[in-house]
DNA sequence: AATGAATGAGGGTTCATTCAT
DNA sequence: TATGAATGAACCCTCATTCAT
């Protein structure tokens, strides 16, 4: 499964053989049918898994309220972080968008999965606005996307951006850089005036 | 060539067959070897061609310097624009990073293509200094690769996004609404305070 | 065991799969090889089973020599009737010549049914001859085998007839008529001067 | 396509592999593919063949209709001998039963061959009524099923038979028996008193 | 009597590519 | 420029069968 994750995220649905992930994960092709029943249903449980645990992620943020500035900056710490960390995520979301969104349609479970960071972004934000931080008119979702924007963008586009730009990207300098803008951009443009 | 844009863009680079794309193009499979080589080959050339038309269509701006801010807001509806008349372009780059840019790095011209719009961001942000409108020790990498960022997931993530959202997001009033708050996000975080 | 049956009969020998029978007979496929030891071996109980059973069928008819003209007109509706009720007997029988007869060779108990109504067609043959109702010199067994054919061949075909004739052949009147014109035409071919 | 239609009759059409075929064909698998798109489609066209056989030697009868007596038999000949000339005919009739008819429905071709030899029987009885030689009322479909059963019934069990009737069934003398028993019950059913 | 796991051997089909013409 | 034929290498998937429990 961890297998598959890897696999499917550095070949893409189509570039990954069943035969190259079953080896990986040291076993036979013919296992993963007996499993799974089809190289299309792992890719779904390989999604599901995937929503599964973003979910799990943001359900364990715990951020206060009761000061929305410093939460919403962590928030969007966790956002890029997320993305950092799991390349694999960014991939696999790329290779289901490419299908359309198809395995997804095909998912039950996915469904129950909306995106809790939203609901969390939206609290934030009225905390702030109650106390006159934030100002009011703010949707969460647009809020919310551009951070996810960020930190998917940079991760995605890792290769040629670093071609493009001519520097490297993924030095820790160049993270830290711009996850400090993308940390004070959101702040300008939520505050209150 | 049309063709295999399209086709490349459908399936990405391994789900895309030589003749899906030769017959997309009307022609037969055998006449790629003919023209391209191969079928990685033909990928880099399908790349080229993306990345100059870029560059064209950068090339092709002609802001006013002298109006900063208005000529910003230009550039972020070109750029969002951009993407969103180009899906393929996404998808492409998508398939080019999956395969940690390999392709890129075989190609001679594609290095000739820096990003113009950086430059273009970067003499916004300067007159805006002069002209006290924009605040200072900005970088016009980051502001452009924000702007980006946002076209870019935005129709990069379409369907799993409409699922996760549970409404599509690829309405008339959803796009405006998206348009709308990223220029306002960046006027208000590249705004002099 | 009737599932083996029936899956052997709908997709032959080779089209039949051990799990196809299995979940046919709400079992599992290992369960067969604990019961019967091969696909072989199964398929050679079920050939037995068959052969069993039109050994009973016949061995069950009782007819009447002192009217040979009316019981050889009931063997031939037997026959017939036989057939038309088990398509499978039919189907099966292909398989087995397909596999020419490898299993009833293997079959031991396959060998103690001959074929009874050979023997029976011979007593009313030779009560008819007696009887100065039918023609002497006639050999019981390609009487038989002609009703036989006659029974088997409408079956065997039905599909392939139907397509060719133009007409469905499975009709009621349609096999009314044609046992009607079989019953006929061997006892005119019985029947002395 | 020989080899083709040498296999599948050997193998039936579950148990006839692309490989045996092409191997068969001294080809390599593959070409099939090029030739014919599928293992399906090659069966369609091996049954094609056959029924295009079929109707050729049929149309090559050339029957004296002045003489109908002595031409049903010679048509009673060609039946029963072309069943035994070509084997593979009631083998592959046999597949395509089990698989319903569903490839001859497939066949556009399939369709333009109905049974010439019925149209023959049926000009040879009307003739012979018209000399009153045949009695009238005769449906010609039938007659001409019935030959065509005996022909079929004897090869497509040849192996079943020979088992259970102790004894071979294609020697010389039992074919030429069987043959002159078919050719006299079908004369004795067909003539007028 | 029943079940989960595994395995060797294919089986139909596709794909990128080459070659001769 | 274009086409028919061919080919090596996979690829997804199925099947009969075995083994340990």
């Amino acid at each position: 499964m961890r297998a598959a994750t890897k696999v499917f995220a550095r070949y893409g649905y189509a570039g990954a053989t069943v035969d190259k992930i079953s080896s990986a994960a040291k076993s036979v092709d013919r296992m993963i049918y007996y499993y799974f029943g089809s190289k299309e249903a792992l890719f779904v449980a390989v999604l599901e898994r995937l929503y599964a645990r973003m979910d799990e992620a943001e359900a364990a943020l715990d951020l206060d309220e009761s000061q929305p500035i410093e939460s919403l900056v962590e928030l969007i710490r966790f956002v890029l972080g997320y993305y950092r960390a799991h390349p694999e995520f960014v991939t696999l979301l790329n290779s289901e968008n490419l299908h359309r969104g198809q395995h997804i349609a095909k998912s039950r479970k996915a469904r129950d999965y909306s995106l809790r960071a939203i609901g969390i972004t939206d609290r934030l934000l009225t905390a702030g606005v109650a106390q006159k931080l934030v100002r009011p008119g703010l949707n969460a979702r647009h809020v919310y996307l551009l951070i996810a924007a960020a930190g998917y963008f940079y991760m995605a586009n890792r290769y040629t951006l670093s071609a493009f730009l001519g520097e490297r990207i993924d030095t820790p300098e160049a993270i830290a850089a711009w996850d400090d803008y993308v940390i004070d951009s959101v702040l300008r443009s939520v505050r209150s005036a």
